[in-house]
RNA sequence: GCCCCUGUGGUGUAGACCGGUCAAUCAUGCGAGCCUCUCGAGCUCGCGACCCGGGUUCAAAUCCCGGCGGGGGCACCA
């Protein structure tokens, strides 16, 4: 139906355009991660969307890294995250580090407390919301700016202990959301930051830096996950107190991957309890992870933008995580043969056979071949199947070797034999094998499980971190070499 | 409890701001077939959705109201 109208081909795929962007002379972004975890599927939306409208618009877009917070900042991080985004093929224009600014949010913070729009506060949590709830100021925001600088010095100087005292915003007392109102935004902490070490000890909040920073960067559009809704409302206020212009925001939803636990918190917990072997477990959803067991970047990439930057929250499946990367892998992937579970077959009244040579690819022919010696015992060629082929077959049944020969099961007997039956390719079950000098190899499954196997003796060549498939098994990637080959497998 | 966001097939999305061309897009999934010396890839065909109820209108996935569902936030974390 409709044949003519059918033919309009032009359906835009991509990312809807970001709003307001003729309201700038430049877009710029930011990525903005806490280096105190491993970053995943979750933290690269937010990089990727703010990456790819940079590009699109020709701006800039910053890596910035919010480590004001010296209990849980770690120095590794810093280096992952470049590499993770490096990996997705993120470039970045500038890069910050927010424990590089203090004397810059140091300014601000007594600009704001001479102009009375901020308070040192002294009282106890538990007393200050009790007010804040009701909508009364405490007794500290009443102070002059004169005693209130005079706090502030003592704060910087280590007169006041961490809990003590926090810087505040001050804000309309009414704000129907309590949880805006006067919200702090400086506090004293008590560990060494492991860049800064024992330099300061009072420290900006994230509302608090991050208004700072976007307006100091310049910075356009703020692309963020919507549990950040609440924040730019207190981040309004501050803009408003010097006189800002506030960027445009843009928020999407939340990403849950089907059975994965993407918290940051759980996640450094359990490595130090050693349930989970480290960021990069195949257990996790860690870009760390997910490039050990051989996914390529491209597909997470695509994943993610094709997404978008939608507020709703969406649940992945694995399977559409697969499909996406399989596009990719497919393509790359050179094939081996992989046995698991082996067990040994003789098939008699072969031909002289010595080796077979197969192509890498079979799509492209480009990328050479492989040889497969055979193994010879007495008048019988050795071959290895996997197991669970060969409890499928029945006795008297034919199956071709692949790319080899096909045979007929003889025997199921406590040595499994059979018998050659010609080389012609014939429409039978088709198996994989291996025969002489077959390379062991382990596989890490992503539940962490491992099963072991023969390959052939090709991969043994191989270097860590290539990815390949093993026909009817799945692709995997080569996670070392020594002392022997282990595979982490991505998916079939 | 309080503040806020959101609801299109199994899943992820397009369309919604500017109602009609939407018997609703694309991808994935599932089913059938073709192709292929892999249970992978590719190709063809098919299955499958506008949360519910009102209202506005000649016309509603699209606008309004109510209900129900899902999510986020309410840190001296980011």
């Amino acid at each position: 139906m409709g044949p003519v109208e059918r033919l309009k081909p032009e359906e835009r795929r991509g990312l809807p355009e970001l709003p307001d962007v003729e309201k700038y002379p430049m877009v710029i972004t930011r990525f903005a991660p806490n280096p105190n975890g491993p970053l995943h599927l979750g933290h690269i939306r937010a990089a990727l969307l703010s990456h790819e409208y940079a590009r699109r618009y020709k701006g800039k877009f910053i890596l910035r890294f919010e480590d004001t917070n010296p209990e849980n900042a770690l120095l590794e991080m810093y280096e992952l995250i470049r590499r993770d985004l490096r990996w997705l093929d993120m470039s970045w224009d500038e890069e910050h580090a927010q424990s590089d600014r203090l004397e810059l949010y140091y300014n601000y913070a007594e600009q704001l407390l001479s102009e009375g729009k901020a308070y040192v506060c002294t009282c106890s949590i538990e007393d200050f919301r009790e007010l804040r709830d009701r909508g009364e100021p405490c007794p500290c925001r009443e102070l002059s700016s004169g005693e209130q600088l005079q706090r502030w010095r003592r704060m910087l100087a280590g007169g006041i202990a961490k809990g003590e005292a926090v810087v505040r915003i001050k804000t309309n007392l009414n704000h129907p959301n309590p949880a805006v109102r006067d919200w702090p935004a400086l506090r004293v902490t008590a560990k060494p930051h492991p860049r800064m070490e024992e330099r300061y000890s009072v420290w900006p909040l994230y509302n608090f830096s991050v208004s700072i920073d976007d307006h100091e960067m310049g910075v356009t559009h703020i692309i963020r996950g919507k549990e950040h809704e609440v924040n730019e409302q207190r981040q309004r206020t501050l803009f408003e107190h010097l006189g800002w212009k506030y960027p445009t925001a843009v928020q999407y939803g939340r990403l849950n991957m089907a059975g994965m636990a993407l918290s940051k918190t759980q996640t450094m917990q359990g490595i130090r309890d050693g349930e989970l072997t480290g960021y990069d477990d195949v257990r996790l959803g860690t870009i760390a992870a997910l490039r050990r067991r051989g996914f390529v970047p491209e597909a997470i990439k695509q994943l993610i933008l094709d997404i978008g930057p939608t507020l709703v929250d969406s649940s992945l499946s694995w399977e559409t995580l697969y499909a996406y990367n399989r596009k990719f892998s497919d393509e790359r992937a050179d094939r081996y043969f992989f046995v698991q579970n082996p067990v040994k077959v003789l098939v008699h009244k072969t031909p002289d056979l010595k080796q077979v040579r197969l192509r890498l690819h079979p799509g492209h022919p480009e990328h050479g071949e492989r040889i497969l010696p055979l193994a010879r015992e007495g008048d019988a060629l050795v071959f290895y199947l996997a197991g669970e082929d060969t409890t499928v077959l029945q006795e008297g049944q034919i199956f071709r070797l692949k790319d080899l020969m096909n045979v007929t099961l003889s025997s199921k007997g406590k040595v499994l034999e059979a018998e050659f039956q010609g080389l012609e390719l014939a429409d039978v079950p088709k198996i994989q094998w291996v025969s002489a000098g077959a390379v062991e190899v382990e596989v890490i499954k992503p539940d962490n499980s491992r099963e072991f196997g023969l390959a052939e003796p090709a991969v043994a060549g191989l270097k860590v971190d290539t990815i390949l498939q093993f026909e009817r098994y799945g692709f995997v990637r080569v996670d070392a070499v020594r002392p022997k080959l282990v595979a982490a497998y991505a998916h079939r």
